[in-house]
DNA sequence: CTAACGTACAACCGAATGGTTGCACGTTCC
DNA sequence: GGAACGTGCAACCATTCGGTTGTACGTTAG
C-alpha cells in the first residue's frame, strides 16, 4: 500500500493554480534553480510592478511552494520543493490509473483475434 | 538527454488550470480508472448543473487531458494521460533543480577547495 | 536624526471563473 | 412525425484574479 499522502482538496487546488501562471512557474523555477532572493530582487526580473509581484509570491507561499525568511529589512525568499513533491505524486498516481486500464486490455488483447481499427 | 517536450507556456497555464479544481481532479481520475463516459453519465455525479460539468469537460478539453468522441446523441469522454506527463514531467524538472542545487552544496562541502567552472 | 530602502497592505479596475437558467439543434425511440 | 434525450451555447451573476497606484511602517545608511 502507497502511503497515499493526499492533502486535503483545497490544497491541492492552491497548489496547482499556483503552478498556472507563467510568471509564478518561471519564479519557482529561479529559486528551485539555487538562487534565493528578496523579493526586490525578484520583482526587478519581471516587467511588472513590485506589487504584482509581491502578490504572486504570496501566492507561492500560501500553497507552500515557497517560504518567506526576514532578515534585515528584506524577505528572503526560499523554494520549497515539498508540495511539489505532492502535485507530482498525485499526477503519477492518474497516470499509473490509466496504465492499470491498459493492463486490464492487455488481458483482452492476448485473445487470437488481432486489434481492429475501429 | 532528454527529449525536453517544452509545452509553450500558455498550454502549460491551461494544463494547471485545468487541474486546479477538484471537480475537474475528480472528474480526469474517473475518466483514466477506465471509465468512459457521456457527459451525461458525468454531469449526474456531481451535485452542479450539467452545463456546468459540461463546461468542466471543456476546460479539461482545451487543456488536453480530455477527447470527446462522438457516438449518436452522446459525446463519449475520453482519459488522456498524455498532457498528464507533460505536467509531471515538468514538476519532476523543478524537483531535479533543486537536487542538483543540494548536490551542488555537497561537493562544495566536500572538498577543501572550491568548484571549478567549466 | 533623517532620508532612502524593502515590504506589506488596502483600494480600485477590467477580465476571467464557476455557477446558474434558458434555448436551439441533432439523434433516438414510439 | 413527434416527443424525449444529449449536447452545445449564450446570457447573466457573484466572486476571484492579475494588475495598478498609493500609503504606512520597520530597517538601514549617511
Amino acid at each position: 500500500m502507497v502511503a497515499r499522502s493526499h492533502l486535503p482538496p483545497a490544497a491541492l487546488d492552491r497548489l496547482f493554480h499556483a503552478l498556472a501562471d507563467t510568471t509564478r512557474r518561471d519564479i519557482v523555477t529561479r529559486l528551485l534553480g539555487g538562487h534565493d532572493a528578496s523579493v526586490t530582487t525578484l520583482a526587478a526580473r519581471y516587467d511588472m510592478s513590485f506589487a504584482a509581484v509581491q502578490k504572486h509570491v504570496a501566492v507561492l507561499e500560501k500553497a507552500g511552494l515557497v517560504t518567506k525568511h526576514p532578515q534585515g529589512r528584506e524577505r528572503i525568499v526560499r523554494g520549497n520543493p515539498h508540495q511539489l513533491a505532492h502535485a507530482r505524486q498525485l499526477l503519477q498516481q492518474l497516470e499509473r490509473l490509466w496504465t492499470a486500464r491498459f493492463s486490464q486490455l492487455d488481458a483482452i488483447l492476448a485473445e487470437p483475434s488481432p486489434p481492429k481499427k475501429r
